[in-house]
DNA sequence: TTATAATACATTAGATTCTTATGTATCCAC
DNA sequence: GTGGATACATAAGAATCTAATGTATTATAA
């Protein structure tokens, strides 16, 4: 686990980068995959992850339907068309962001 | 320059690694050489920085000692022993983040 | 069978960290 | 002698997160 500072504002990023890969997810499933795909080290909270989704929604940046299992509610999120563009862009950003960082740091990273 | 976000929660490893590699800088010249080293795509603003540096001191990460430049002070930061040990500790943390990040935001569509 | 964990949504108080604005004062160049 | 740069500082408010709490369903192990 990182301190929690680092992980500020990466949040919009990385769930914009998991539905630019998967047509539709919903929020349990986000943070079920992150905590996987990190091997623990990220772990989204759902007071966290939930109040983003809905200001990404209300931006018109992702699109939601509703499913349901047996009784109970499944919210599947989906970028809408302006929401693929925006992923892009902050992908990218983060990236710029990175090879800043790795300048000021000094540090090397592994190959891809 | 990044959207804000992005940059939170590094201003203290920025520093920390700055003052790992300069014996002692003040506070106006931090925020000037990240300017420059980073071609203005991250500027410190003193709102952030002088709260910051403080709360460092008190934790006993950073040690001062004043100076006068004709009649103008000059508050000089470095690091303590702690916060020699400290930077390393937050330089390894951010390069660790860094490939973990990686690695999400350049993951393939998992098989269904 | 029952209670415990996992699934799945959600909200809220409080903490942290930043932005933006403001304030004071000195020094330099024109 | 004025404007911009240097140099410190604080403070209100915004943004974003943590930790706690709540509701309800489903699966599982004792």
């Amino acid at each position: 686990m990182y301190s929690s500072e680092l992980i500020k504002g990466t949040l919009k990023t990385i769930v914009l980068k998991l539905l630019s890969e998967n047509k539709k997810m919903y929020g349990y499933e986000i943070t079920q995959r992150v905590k996987d795909l990190t091997g623990n080290k990220i772990q989204i909270t759902e007071g966290a992850l939930y109040p983003t989704l809905h200001a990404l929604e209300a931006e018109g940046i992702l699109t939601t339907e509703t499913e349901f299992i047996g009784k109970r509610v499944r919210k599947y999120y989906s970028l809408s068309k302006i929401g693929k563009a925006k992923s892009k862009e902050k992908v990218n950003e983060f990236a710029d962001f990175m090879n800043t960082m790795k300048f000021l740091l000094e540090i090397k990273t592994k190959e891809a």
